[in-house]
RNA sequence: GCCAGUGUAGCUCAGGGGUAGAGCAGCGGUUUUGUAAACCGCCGGUCGUCGGUUCAAAUCCGGCCACUGGCUCCA
């Protein structure tokens, strides 16, 4: 083969030739004009490289289109600079930080000195950043030197670039130019600024530089932008859903929660509705663990402080926590973690290698003085209860132990209708920030990908995730709009056996260290009850509905036979409302389905006369007349196995 | 904790220096109803809170509190 010609493999597998030092753009056009008309940017094995940049090597490449992540990436990214443009167009004297792409959209850290911003400003940068868009400047790529570049910014005063260039290597520093805006930057970027149709700058927020506290804080401005202005307007309507679905909102209309504060900042008050809810999902984990050879255990609320400076959470967590308070001579405090009280009754008595694997569980609650800032609706607050369990095995019985944690977790989420990605999170070379034997570690990663392997998980494995203590497995699940969220972890955990000189007899006779596995598939109660409302928008799966049927009768003359359908229902345990009031049935069936409430029984004259009912289903409408002992039956088969809620109809 | 924003009736929201408004909900009546809102009437507010400016503050200014979106943190 000719040293000018280059070989690329394209993402379907097909090789081509082309001439040494062609361009994506080149590439792109011998596949079609229509796809280099929609190219961005093209992919080189893992580089994300400019359209006209030389190709000189052979590797697998694609051509990034807005259908693309790194397409996406590209034009977010030159969007990212766009808007740093009308910035400094607007305020000459800002001073710019960073400006990424993001998973939605782009950001820019932005130093406006002493000016206060705020919402009411982005509307100017918006108009700026469309006039400048169709201005077509280009994306200029040129390659400075060190000294050209901290030259360039020392003159602007602009600290946080001369921070970001004295930390890269001679050679490799470039800027990028468009219009009359020049940025350092790695690109790389769109041909030039006209694609960019659509623009909305979506918040504004206190952004630390480098993420550190004790920096500036500097205003960082989140936007996103689109090829067409109809991909916004469908962009806006998605969060528009999301909003929808959102749990403070439904879990105020529903009954769920609430907060108050009198009672204080983080600390929920779980309304009848809620409670039903949260003590449904616990006994239903409570029977599956019961199945699975767990114990539960009841621990106090608060405990000596030596508990927790044995465990090292103390002074380690110190600022998280809730001050101790003087109990007698003695300090007390709420307790943040049920891991502690656990280990304590697993040392109350000898245990021998044959008690193994012990396994303590708890709907455990705690307290965690969580900054105000962070607090948020039930999925982030400062009192809560986690479904804790602790398992105390042999290192001989880790493996089989991860599995039915494991096994455990992906049925519980696979229950709602969740998928799962699972994330291996072990440590990274930074010794200092793990503790126990790396022997140990060594071993239990291992362990954690045998198991993985052999469950034929689909997992990657993220390093420098693990905790203190041990290696992770994290469980991230998607709900029904596609977001994710971290629930469940298992930990394994070595160090705390050493620190509370927990031990097993074994078949020498001889003391050994048991192995620890922390384990929560719901993680946290509130959290997941907050998870779980947005999943299903509130419309829960039978079994879940706080309200599971409302009996409607058609006028006052047929509230007897109501309260025999009711009198049914409560004999099946089923949770149920009789709506007598003196409203027209359509009222009565509106409130009903405003309530979300799962089966409306519709009962006048005819339903009486023949013992049946006429059953509504939630979103659904009428779904027929029904003799209701039958009707019953279905319905508790319905609850017994879990069902999830059909799909809503278009 | 920091940045930005919000706070008016139980809920959703209007008003923006001169006597506090609507719809829904609630209560009292009338209506007895067939698959997503019957009608009439009534009740309901120290406009988050404390202070300042003003003849006069829900409205302008400041402190505090709570909430929202981010940042930081998350055993």
């Amino acid at each position: 083969m000719s040293e000018d010609l280059i070989t690329l493999t394209f993402p379907d597998g097909a090789r081509k030739t082309f001439p040494k030092h062609s361009t994506g753009l080149e590439v792109a056009e011998s596949i079609s004009k229509g796809l280099a008309r929609n190219a961005f940017s093209i992919t080189l094995d893992e580089d994300v490289l400019d359209l006209d940049r030389p190709i000189d090597r052979d590797g697998k490449i694609s051509i990034n289109t807005w259908g693309s992540e790194d397409g996406q990436y590209t034009f977010w990214h030159s969007s990212a600079h766009l808007l740093a443009e009308a910035v400094q167009e607007l305020y000459p004297e800002a001073k710019f930080g960073i400006g990424p792409p993001i998973e939605s959209g782009f950001y820019y850290d932005i130093d406006f000195g002493d000016r206060s911003f705020g919402q009411d400003q982005l509307a100017a940068i918006e108009k700026k950043m469309l006039e400048l868009a169709r201005t077509k400047s280009e994306f200029k790529k040129r390659e400075v030197s060190k000294d050209e570049a901290l030259n360039f910014y020392k003159e602007k005063n602009n600290e946080y670039k001369v921070d970001l260039i004295s930390e890269l290597e001679e050679g490799t520093i470039t800027f990028y130019e468009q219009g009359n805006f020049t940025d350092l930057c790695r690109g790389p970027h769109l041909p030039d600024t006209s694609p960019i149709k659509a623009v909305k700058l979506t918040k504004v927020a206190g952004a630390y530089w480098r993420g550190d506290v004790n920096s500036k804080q500097l205003t960082r401005i989140y936007g996103i932008t689109f090829p067409k202005q109809k991909m916004l307007d469908e962009h806006l309507e998605q969060i528009e859903e999301a909003q929808k679905r959102d749990h403070k909102k439904l879990g105020k209309e529903l009954g769920i929660y609430m907060m108050d504060s009198m009672v204080g900042p983080g600390l929920p008050l779980w309304l009848p509705n809620g409670t039903v809810l949260r003590r449904t999902l616990e006994a239903f984990l409570r029977d599956e663990q019961k199945r699975r050879g767990y114990q539960e255990v009841i621990t106090p609320h608060i405990a000596n402080l030596e508990l927790y400076k044995t465990s090292g959470h103390y002074p380690y967590y110190k600022e998280s926590q809730y001050n101790p308070m003087e109990v007698d001579d003695d300090e007390y405090m709420l307790k943040p973690m049920n891991c502690p009280h656990h280990h304590r009754i697993y040392a109350n008595d000898l245990k021998s290698y044959r008690d193994l694997p012990v396994r303590l569980a708890e709907f455990g609650t705690v307290y965690r003085y969580e900054q105000s800032g962070e607090l948020n609706g039930l999925s982030r607050v400062r009192g809560f209860t986690q479904d804790d369990a602790h398992i105390y095995c042999t290192h001989d019985q880790l493996k089989d132990e991860i599995k039915h944690v494991i096994n455990l977790t992906q049925y519980v989420f696979n229950t709602f209708g969740m998928p799962v990605d699972i994330r291996l999170s072990f440590r990274d070379d930074n010794e200092s920030k793990y503790g126990g034997d790396s022997e140990y570690w060594e071993r239990a990663q291992k362990e954690i990908n045998e198991v993985a392997d052999e469950l034929e998980l689909d997992y990657k494995i993220v390093e420098g995730e693990a905790s203190f203590y041990g290696p992770k497995i994290d469980f991230i699940i998607r709900d029904a709009i596609g977001r994710k969220w971290q629930l469940g972890t298992v930990q394994v955990d070595y160090v705390m056996p050493e620190r509370f000189d927990l031990t097993y007899v074994g078949s020498d006779n001889e003391k050994h260290r048991p192995v620890i596995i922390h384990r929560a598939p719901f993680g946290s109660m509130e959290r997941f009850v907050s998870i779980l409302i947005e999943h299903f928008a509130g419309d829960f799966p039978l079994w879940l509905a706080p309200v599971q049927f409302a009996i409607l009768p058609i006028s006052d003359d047929f509230n007897d036979y109501a309260n025999v359908c009711a009198e049914k229902l409560n004999s099946i345990g089923a949770r149920y409302e009789v709506d007598s009031r003196s409203e027209k049935i359509g009222a009565k069936i509106r409130d009903a389905e405003n309530r979300k409430i799962p089966y409306m029984f519709i009962v006048g004259e005819r339903e009486q006369e023949e013992s049946t009912v006429s059953v509504r289903r939630h979103k659904h409408g009428d779904i027929g007349t029904f003799p209701f002992d039958e009707f019953l039956g279905k319905v508790k088969e319905e609850i017994d196995s879990m069902e999830l809620p059909p799909k809503p109809k278009k």
